[in-house]
DNA sequence: TCCCGAAGCGAACACCTGTTCTAGAAATAA
DNA sequence: TTATTTCTAGAACAGGTGTTCGCTTCGGGA
């Protein structure tokens, strides 16, 4: 990127603000009284070379059709992800939208780092409820990522379904001959076993995330 | 937030898929062709019903004036944070750079969302080396947001170092009279009793991230 | 059946807005 | 200085765009 004048900053600095403030971009007008510029042509002039530099992007003949370059590697480490719900020891995870998950459905969203997720998709959070997770190292209020996946290798970490005693967990699973073995992340503790019909896999813990204060 | 129809539903979709694509909200048309609806008027009717239930916000006589309101909870950016060194039961915490933080003497560093850090200065990050906090149900490998504080208040995690033990350990810091509790963050287990001139505060526990997979 | 509110339809209006054009001023180079 | 480039002015055009206004259609209840 070259460096551009000392009006050009202002502009980008403007949209940046008028963007944050408002949910949408500038007007080439909304830029000219803001910047105590005289003319639209002045702005639009501007706005070329903007483009030609790379530090925006236009959209011919659309109003406010202006995206800000600089702003999306700013933001581009952050996968915006949904919380769908909570686990809780009594109660199954609620599913997970199929493929698309739907903007207004879901109730709250997090952003957290590309590095986390890293690019994998059906990525999303649990909000953890209860103590019923301190084998696995997570607490009530703890955040885990999760993926939506039916079957898991094994030694990973999983949500875990008991059928039958209708309690969801976070192990770490190993299929082993006519049994499986839920192993607590929490090495000094002892696994638990279960019948292979017993267990439905309900998701791949991915990531945990707890904000202390 | 009340209940809304389908073709709703697929008009927010679409403002959100519009948006991420192309950095700027759709116009009434946009939405109008996007969404097969018949009318430009029939779009301003369910707009103006999406604002009433607060799913979006709309400038009145502004092109694109539309801001989802949902998306709102995504923003926020990436703040870097650099990654100290390690903490283990052994070692005390290698001092933190007092206020400005030598980019080059840092080996590594992370982002993490701003929600974590809300805005605090004198953040950095420690990976925990070895299963020696487990009781503060953080493990091996886990990372730890900390701010570089020399008190802290009752009942706040904090990394303490003990002196006489030449120990590190993170615990929940209770000042009681000529003693000092350190209570495990997991309830199952025992505090552990300190005189006061062992304990030597050496950060707040802001959070604690874990890559599981 | 009738009634009534919710939802849809199409057209038109009036302003918003990107773009262009001509002309001039200001800075820069020769 | 002159020549050249860059930047600024103001105005006007053409299409984009939000909004409004009758009118129609639909879907239940009474």
């Amino acid at each position: 990127m070259k460096k551009i004048s000392d009006k050009q900053r202002r502009i980008i600095g403007f949209i940046d603000r008028f963007l944050t403030d408002r949910g949408y971009p500038p007007s080439v007008r909304d830029i000219q009284s803001a910047c105590n510029i005289s003319s639209t042509s002045v702005v639009d002039y501007n706005l070329k070379i903007l483009e030609s530099q790379g530090y925006i992007q236009r959209h011919a003949d659309v109003s406010r059709g202006i995206r800000l370059l600089t702003r999306n590697t700013a933001a581009g480490g952050l996968v915006p992800v949904p919380v769908i719900g909570q686990i809780a020891a009594g109660e199954p995870i609620p599913v997970p939208a199929p493929d698309t998950w739907d903007v207004a459905a879901v109730s709250e969203t997090m952003g957290v780092p590309g590095e986390l997720t890293r690019g994998r998709e059906g990525v999303y959070a649990l909000r953890v409820k209860g103590m019923s997770m301190v084998d696995a190292l997570i607490n009530d209020g703890d955040i885990v990522l999760m993926q939506h996946v039916s079957a898991v290798e094994n030694g990973e970490m999983a949500a875990v379904w008991l059928r039958a005693e209708k309690e969801a967990t976070l192990k770490k699973v190993y299929v082993e001959p006519n049994r499986v073995r839920l192993q607590p992340a929490n090495s000094q503790m002892q696994p638990l076993y279960a019948a292979p019909d017993n267990v439905e896999i309900q998701g791949r813990v991915i990531a945990v995330v707890r904000q202390v204060s």
